[in-house]
RNA sequence: UGGGGAGUCGUACAAUGGCAGUACGGCAGACUCUGGAUCUGCUUAUAGGGGUUCGAAUCCUCUCUCCCCAGCCA
């Protein structure tokens, strides 16, 4: 009975919350809050169902009540138990928890059909032989009113023989359709008397052979929601138009009635949620797969090393709400971040490495400091760093000409080795072309663990390994799957795929610390200065560490940097 | 041009006839052995016109803009 499963249960207020407790509060439905989440198995679940997610089981959480998770599998030919798995698995790693209540729609077939013979029995649905084409035709336009069918005054034995043959499979794919009777001069084209049960001749992935005619969405939605006793039943925008419709089924049948409410679907920016373009960023190899970590999936979140923490929490700050918007990914990295920060183990890694030398420090001899695992929970712990004369340190801290505010290492400069030695610069060594290949330093020993005895202060502290102890780790650096933040807005005859941000991952080898050498795979670190990386679950081996960066710091230089450039 | 829906800081969400608020972002500063975190301050909004009211983001009215609907998809 407790779906209590979800942590920090929503707080925030929003319309529909507003209605549920109204309801609540008026004893309707003897003030039970039941909701369900219907996905289609025919996809991976992306962020935008996590909103629905959070929102569905955190009502019910909130009002006491349960949500059930029920897959909407009326259409054979797009689903597959693949997605039936991975859409559980997504659920539960999310944090939620439907306990029994695992529903299919096709769980209720027998049921909806025997609602769809009492339709014909009491004159309101019939079966129809027109083709697809001419359905189309008569149902008239947005501004013009449809035709009745030829076939639409049937007798109700004559549909109902008809019917039951559908059902036997006396004909082809195709060649007769169940309608409702409505009304085909309806300004809402969904009342154009709409197909309940069309034709396939295909089994199903739960029900196999046994059906050959299968219930469309606007038949078979309400009436499992009224099974299932649902109090309210959420979904997004576009189906407003089909609650007249939704209701009708229910007020024909009298049966069980339930509320169906809708909310916008999230946007992000720098991302598309829809399933269409998902699977068209898979199945056309634009990215690894559906768990890709650049995938606005949940798969590729949790890959790419999002806590489900955060994501719950970036659903309940985005609110809920009717209106079209676009949320900024800026958000979803802090909640990433905020929780990242608080948990994550600190470590020391160098992503574009460049050789320094102190040359006073005696050759062959090395030494172990002390480093703190995470600043923001002492009973993380320290661990030791080894230090050595040869080290690495990052290609950015280092410039021969530093303009004003670059407070990093430069000739003649001292900062500060993080946990080990105040080091200055003295000189840079060049190779024919040029280029700097190693840097050569001093260290204060007197600064060891970090502070120098006198007080001096220095204006940088750099993160560095020992060249002689770090591990070689491939990095996959991440950047938005999409360069425009509305990848949607496109020119006529453009594709949003012209919209795919080329940088969207740079991979190279990273020098990191050897306490690294026994990380698990989907252990989430803070590189320090540098941002939160993952133990990637697939492609990490032993001798062949790969880390995903789920998301950068904040990087004051990185800003002043890009302003400078503009 | 039929039907449905939506317009509040840059973004998202509150305020349901009574001081337009919160978060993210941005800007400025404090602090800091992460240019991280933390802390402080600032910034900017009720689509437009008319009306009702002591008082309107909220109620009425006209206008404008945007989104969705013509699958035997969901």
């Amino acid at each position: 009975m407790d779906t209590n499963k979800s942590p920090e249960p929503t707080q925030a207020s929003n319309f529909i919350r507003n209605i549920v407790a109204e309801d609540i509060k008026n004893n309707k439905n003897s003030g039970k809050v039941i909701t369900r989440f219907p996905p289609e198995p025919n996809g991976y679940l992306h962020i935008g169902h996590a909103k629905s997610i959070c929102l569905n089981f955190g009502l019910a959480a909130e009002f006491n009540g349960i949500c059930n998770l029920r897959f909407d599998d009326t259409n054979p030919s797009k689903e597959e138990q693949e997605y039936v798995d991975s859409i559980m698995a997504d659920v539960r790693w999310l944090g939620f928890d439907w306990q029994e209540r695992l529903y299919f729609a096709s769980d209720y077939f027998e049921r909806l059909y025997d609602f769809a013979v009492q339709l014909i029995n009491s004159g309101k649905a019939y079966v129809c032989d027109l083709s697809g084409d001419e359905i189309r035709q008569y149902r008239g336009t947005l501004t013009e009113p449809g035709k009745e069918s030829p076939y639409r005054n049937r007798t109700v034995e004559e549909n109902l023989d008809l019917f039951e043959r559908m059902r036997k499979g006396e004909f082809p794919d195709g060649a007769r359709v169940l309608r409702a009777k409505i009304d085909m001069s309806s300004g809402n084209i969904n009342m154009r008397d709409p197909v309940m049960y069309r034709i396939k001749h295909e089994d199903h992935q739960r029900t196999g052979s046994k059906w050959c005619i299968y219930p469309m969405y606007d038949y078979a939605h309400p009436l499992s929601d009224s099974i299932e006793g649902i109090t309210h039943s959420v979904c997004t925008m576009e189906y407003e138009d089909h609650r007249p419709l939704y209701d009708w089924f229910l007020e024909q049948l009298d049966i069980c009635r339930t509320q169906q409410i809708e909310f916008a679907r999230l946007n992000i920016t720098y991302t598309v949620l829809s399933k269409r373009k998902l699977l068209k960023l898979v199945s056309e190899n634009f990215v690894s797969g559906w768990d890709d970590p650049r995938m606005p999936t949940i798969a590729g979140m949790r890959r790419r090393g999002y806590p489900p923490a955060a994501i719950r929490n970036f659903c309940d700050r985005i609110g809920v709400g009717k209106r079209d918007s676009m949320v900024d990914m800026a958000l979803l990295e802090f909640c990433v971040r905020e929780d990242l920060n608080k948990t994550a183990l600190r470590v020391m890694s160098v992503l574009k490495p460049l050789k320094v030398v102190i040359t006073n420090y005696p050759e062959g001899q090395y030494d172990e400091l002390d480093a703190v695992n995470n600043p923001e929970d002492s009973s993380a712990g320290t661990r030791k760093v080894p230090f050595s004369r040869e080290l690495y340190i990052e290609q950015d801290d280092f410039m021969e000409e530093p303009p004003k505010q670059f407070f990093r290492l430069a000739p003649g400069r001292e900062v500060r080795l993080r946990y080990a030695y105040f080091i200055k610069c003295e000189s840079v060594v060049k190779d024919s072309a040029g280029n700097i290949v190693e840097i050569h330093c001093t260290y204060d020993p007197a600064t060891r663990g970090g502070d120098a005895p006198d007080g001096r202060k220095v204006k940088a502290t750099l993160h560095w390994v020992s060249a002689a102890h770090a591990l070689d780790a491939e990095v996959r650096l991440y950047d938005t799957l999409f360069a425009k933040e509305a990848p949607d807005d496109i020119e006529e005859g453009m594709e949003f795929t012209e919209n795919l941000n080329p940088k969207s991952l740079e991979k190279n080898i990273a020098k990191v610390e050897p306490s690294l050498k026994s990380a698990q795979p989907g252990a989430q670190y803070q590189f320090e200065r540098l941002g939160y990386f993952c133990v990637d679950s697939f492609d990490s081996k032993t001798g062949h560490p790969v880390f995903n960066r789920i998301v950068t710091l904040k990087d004051e230089w990185a800003k002043i940097q890009k302003t400078a450039k503009k």
